[in-house]
DNA sequence: GCGTCTATCTTTAGGGA
DNA sequence: GTCCCTAAAGATAGACG
């Protein structure tokens, strides 16, 4: 047998992509909890795929909104450019974020 | 060189968690970014450590939100001990994340 | 479809510059 | 602290039942 070197593409078999999905989502959740343990971070995951019914998400619901919880999410921050104001995390508690409707972004990716 | 197993156990020496934590992350980044495109799925981290001021997000702040898009975080959700409708995440547009505690955070996209 | 196997590929711990 | 190196540890593609 030899194995053919990964190829960074879209698998278009449909079951062989389903496999390598839960395969690997299994190693990333698997990576995230190392992650997590070995240097104590708060870290989450949100896999969102046609495969399962619902999202997968890691560490659990409940300690994905724990790590969340270190965000707050505000419409206004759209119209500050994106840039959320240092201040007001420091002054609020609450902060909310419009999800959708966010085409362009300030952050440049790396 | 006699490299010893992996204790999966919190790193005590500070640099290094951290020179951990940097390796991994990155690792994990890239793992999130193949499974992404291998499978065609959404899908998102976020990392909250102390070595860096702001959380670490991947894909980006956009692609964050665009993947978090599929939730609907209510407070309502851990009375319904954690199983969220699925019904009620894509029929929501508005991700409201309540959760505190956070002196300085900012997003930052990769 | 799923779980298991394992050869092979990938990640990374530890070190040096 | 950074970057690079390398071998050991770990992840996984493909095969199989």
């Amino acid at each position: 047998m030899i194995r053919k070197k990964v190829k960074l593409a879209y698998i278009t078999n449909d079951s062989s992509r389903k496999a390598n999905y839960k395969k690997r989502k299994k190693g990333l959740m698997r990576k995230m909890s190392e992650l997590s343990t070995l240097c104590g971070i708060g870290a989450c995951a949100i896999m969102y795929s046609p495969y399962e019914s619902r999202p997968e998400v890691w560490p659990s619901r409940t300690g994905f909104q724990q790590v969340l919880s270190k965000f707050k999410m505000i419409p206004e921050m759209e119209e500050r450019k994106n840039l959320v104001n240092q201040e007001s995390f420091l002054s609020q508690r609450t902060v909310k974020f419009e999800l959708w409707g966010h085409k362009r972004s300030q952050l440049v990716a790396h």
